[in-house]
DNA sequence: CTTTTGTCGTTAGCCGCCTAACTATCGGTC
DNA sequence: GACCGATAGTTAGGCGGCTAACGACAAAAG
């Protein structure tokens, strides 16, 4: 969804000439980051409409694709049971937000929620026929997409692509920003 | 935010696995769908967590910004209005959502709300002393994160990252993807 | 066995974004 | 001068995220 800064990214000189009276400012760093959120955004999007198109939003899409990637490990038994706290740890949604998801795709038919034979507080959710159908029908139009924005990339460029994205999410997930400190005991205040 | 598809992205040899089952799939392309998704929503999740510290959201960030990169423009005079409608287009939001944003910010005392002098159909929206001064504060620890995310990416690697997103970027705004007609017409209907 | 601690799923309430519809106003046409 | 389409801003309602709190249950501590 557009959650975005600017829509049309600012010009390399507006950021020099911005970094003059900011000097936090790392003119190359910031034209990366913002042709990164943008980039992410219109990819985000790209596949998001098709999967409107089935009444499927990105938050349930990936309780499907989770359930479904499960099913490969486990393909001798049609079930493959997953419970709504690991399906929220996949996703990275939150539990509450979960239990709103398979409400969800509960009611349209696509998995169903039966009590865990073990724990009587975990519930068991699994993706049905119909649920299966769906993605065969959703997924290859959804994979043509996906090769058809990445067309343009030969493949060294995709690996380079990779190697640059993976440096960026590692980055932001194994350290902490600077000034974490100073800031997170600010509090908001006002309003 | 986080809107996801799958926390942890699966390994290359899954996908190559899962294309022998759906010729769709192009492995290298999902792989880089996949980490660019990631990866522009953990760079997002950065710096939302800052401007969260000052009762930001990254939409009240949006129109700050706006207001303040107009404020470039004309710095003779302090006022730089813009009319509703140009901070919706330039932030990606639609009218409906950047009169709720204006609203806050308003209450907030970030921003002024005039009537425009020639049209009275428009409002003129300014950035108050007082959203200035929040701007002053914000800005500098937001462009040292940004910095700070960037920092393992050396100069050329830089260069590089913004040449491939912005290719793949081209690529989302100005074509139109595969099969688009055919599910265009698709309607959901069933719940 | 009892108590404590922790986990699971759910609920309630908030916020930001959307679409659709409405009102007020402008500009052109007759 | 009176209509008429287009446009600006707002409102109403929906949806999908979030946090905080809850009751039910399991596992460890006593």
């Amino acid at each position: 969804m557009p959650h975005l800064l600017l829509k049309d990214l600012p010009r390399y000189e507006c950021l020099l000439e911005a970094a003059r009276e900011f000097p936090d400012l790392d003119p190359s760093a910031t034209e990366v980051f913002l042709h990164l959120l943008r980039a992410g955004d219109e990819a985000f999007r790209v596949v998001e409409e098709h999967l409107a198109q089935h009444d499927i939003s990105q938050g349930r899409f990936g309780v499907l694709m989770a359930l479904w990637g499960n099913c490969q490990d486990a393909e001798n038994k049609n079930e493959k049971p997953l419970t709504p706290a690991e399906l929220a740890e996949r996703t990275g949604v939150t539990r509450a937000t979960m239990t709103g998801l398979v409400d969800t795709l509960e009611r349209a038919g696509f998995v169903t929620r039966t009590a865990h034979p073990d724990d009587r507080r975990m519930m068991s959710v699994c993706l049905t026929k119909r649920g299966e159908k769906l993605l065969a029908r959703i997924l290859p139009p959804h994979f043509r997409r996906m090769a058809w924005l990445m067309e343009p990339l030969s493949e060294p460029e995709r690996r380079t692509f990779v190697r640059l994205l993976t440096k960026v999410l590692t980055r932001a997930t194994t350290s902490t920003p600077p000034s974490a400190r100073d800031e997170e005991t600010v509090r908001p205040g006002r309003a």
